[in-house]
Formats: C-alpha cells, structure tokens, sequence
DNA sequence: ACCTGAACACCGTTCAAGT
DNA sequence: ACCTGAACACCGTTCAAGT
C-alpha cells in the first residue's frame, strides 16, 4: 500500500526533509561499503563515495552510523559470517582445524581489499564471531586438550592464517632481486627452484605452513 | 668553518628562499618520521606535522620525497634493519629460526603502531632486506633442505611472525564475551584457564604456536 | 525521525616566487 | 638547489534548516 504522490514527473526531489519512506538501514549501508570495498579496494571506502552509491548526501549517513570505522566494524562482521566453523562438529581436531583454516583464509583472500582494513581493526567481539570461536573451542575440548592450551593455539592458528592472507596480497614480485641478483646466491636459487615448481609461493607457504603448525600444536598437546 | 651572518638576533629567518647549509636529507626525514610513529600511533604521522617536527614547512619534504608512501618505506627498511639474521650463522636451523623469529617479533610488537603501516606495504625488495632473506636461505641450504621447499618455509614463518606481530597489538579484552556469556561455555572456560595462567595470550600463542610451526617444518622436510 | 547543503578542520600534493 | 606560502582537490564530521 504505498501511494505515490501524483507528482507530475519520477524525477527525484531535491531539497526535501524526512522522507516518506525509510531509506537507509544498518543492512543497506554495510552492503554498499562491502560492495565498494570489494570493487575498488579499500580505499575507495570513502564517506562521500559511499553516500553517493546509496544515492544520499554523505551526512545523511551520520543518522545511522557514529563514525567510518564502525562502518568497517559491520563489514567485518559479515566476511567473518563467512567462514565455516561447522566442521568441528563433524571432522576429527586436525581435519576440522585444516578445513576451518581454509575457509577462514580463502574468505579474506577473496577479500584481498579488505586485509589492510581489518588490520587496523580490533577483532570484534560480535555475537556471531563469538559463536564461531564456541565451536573451535568446542573442537579442542572434546578432543581432550586442557584447558589453558586451547586459547593460545586458537591465536597461533589465527596468527598464522590472518598473516597469510596478508601476504596473498602482497604483489608478486616482492622478492626480485634486481640489481642485487648474483650476491645473494642461496636466495635466488632457492627463488628459482620455487618458480620452476609452478605453484604460487603465497598457496605453497600456506599449505605447508599450515600443515607444519597444526602438526606441531597436536604434538606439542598433552591432553588433560 | 660556518660563518653565520652577523645579523642583530639569532630569531629563524622568515619568507626565506634557498638555505645557507642543507637543512633536510633522507636520513633526517626518515628519523623524524620513525619517532612521530613510534611516539604517538601511525596516524599521526601527517606531513604537515613531519615538517613541523623537522621546523621546516610541509611543501618543503617533497624536495627530498616523492610521496607519504616513500617515507613510510624508509621506515620500514630502518625497522626491518633491527632484524638479527646472523643466528643462521652460529646456531643450527631449528635454533636459529626460533631464535630469528623472536627477535622478528620483538622489533615490530616494540614498533606495534608501524604495524597496519607495513601492513599495507609490500615489504621492500630493499638491499638490506634481500641480506636477511639470503642469511635466511643460506641456514636451510646447508642443513639440507630441497630448494624448492625453502621459499614456502620462509614465506609461512614470516606469515606467523607477522600475524603476530598484528595480534600482539590487539586490545586485551578482544575476547570479552559480555552480554553472551553463558551461552558460550568452552570458550569461556578455555578464557579462563588462559586467564589464570598469568601468561599475556599473544605471548604464550606467539611461543606455543612458532615452536609448533618450526617443529612441524622439521618433521616434514625431506632433505634433498 | 531523517534528509540536504553549507561549513569546519583537516589531509597530501603542486607550484610560483624567492634566495 | 631548496625553502616558503598560497592554492587545490580532497577527507570525515557537525549542524542548522527543512519536512
């Protein structure tokens, strides 16, 4: 039941107060930060930029949201809802912490843009994200590890794939030697050897450095 | 041999043109730049308050600097300098990487606000830095691991080290359930068991998880 | 309640004018 | 060669005025 002032054209209004009808919400504006972030890289996340994808002057925004970095908060709660943490009710710890892992890194990996952004940003003690730590944790209990060993190599395993997904970001080239080619012989061997394999280093470095770290926390655990 | 100009006081020339003696170089941008970040976060790193800081105007550092970026990578090269790489030297591989890591870490969790700085850089292909890497490729070379496998190694530590460097920044309370506690019991009891160790989380998850991962490399490595 | 547009105090960077 | 100060095109954010 919406009934459309008769207005001589569909133009939009301009200069007008409150709309008739709601505008923005919560939802519509982190979708729309989401979507430029994940276009242009983030930054292209900028007040005005924003405002003008959601068709809206850059203050209107301010009647919803306290400031750009709560923005970003909302966009980092929905690439969080990403990742799959059901596996630890199914696999066995090592298979559903190597599974969780690559949800988790694939998630901000197709997210490149939005690293740099969450670096800056506390992790957020969102309800979901909360939940998503309940089962990781879950997974280690009834694994049988003690107790106090489960927070550290929930943060070590984190560590590692939120570094690694920073570092999938990293142009390609980082590692040429330039001019410098010839002093550094080790290196650049290494390099080469890497190179004619075929795989991308940053996958490489991933799987194997996951595959090392979770071996080693599973090793390393004296259950309780 | 400075013969100042006997002017009536020493006040700072004012609407001045071309100095008498070289007032800016890289290496002073550079200092000035590092101890604004290291003294107060890595917003505050402006130009206009670099220049301040140096008594000169803002215009005035683009004599000597292409852009902000190419000072922030100065500052990254004068951290990154801090490295000890010589460990692979003296110490055998497994030591020396746990013993390289940590002083790794040190440097950037005792520079925490350069941290989603670097994060945003490509770590520079600088001379120094290809030093590190060639000491780095130089210790798995001689305890005789395949070339290929050395790149990935390198790739997933400093991932680790970087991750945690990120997370030894993260406020304390992260983790602080809040209003859903109750409905998250593992992670809570895991928390509190973490808690009543004593032990900083991002210290015990930075010692358990490197010594996981180097282990786990050493364990899978088939030397060539 | 919730929009617009003007305004504020910043940014990084450019450039003519000065010595 | 290398400084200053004015200027430019931006930022994020505030707020009075409008409906």
């Amino acid at each position: 039941m919406n009934h459309e002032p008769a207005s001589s054209t569909a133009a939009p209004r301009r200069r007008a107060g409150r709309p008739r009808s709601v505008v923005l919400d919560r939802e519509l504006i982190a979708r729309a930060a989401l979507k430029l972030v994940v276009a242009g890289g983030y930054s292209t996340l900028t007040m005005s930029a924003l405002a003008r994808s959601l068709s809206v002057s850059p203050s209107a925004l301010y009647n919803h949201v306290e400031s750009k970095q709560e923005i970003m908060q909302w966009i980092q709660e929905i690439v969080m809802d990403g990742v799959d943490s059901t596996v630890f009710e199914t696999l066995p710890l090592d298979e559903a912490l190597m599974a969780w892992a690559v949800t988790y890194r694939d998630i901000f990996a197709g997210h490149a843009p939005l690293i740099p952004l969450i670096a800056v940003l506390p992790v957020s003690g969102s309800p979901r994200t909360l939940e998503m730590y309940e089962k990781v944790a879950a997974g280690f209990t009834s694994a049988g590890w003690k107790q106090e060993d489960i927070i550290p190599a929930i943060v070590a395993l984190e560590s590692f794939i939120f570094g690694s997904a920073l570092d999938a970001t990293a142009p390609l080239d980082i590692f040429d030697p330039g001019e410098n080619a010839g002093s550094i012989p080790n290196f650049e061997g290494a390099l080469e050897a890497q190179r004619a394999t075929g795989r991308h280093s940053a996958d490489a470095a991933f799987h194997t450095g996951l595959r090392a770290i979770v071996n080693g926390l599973l090793a390393t655990s004296r259950t309780a």
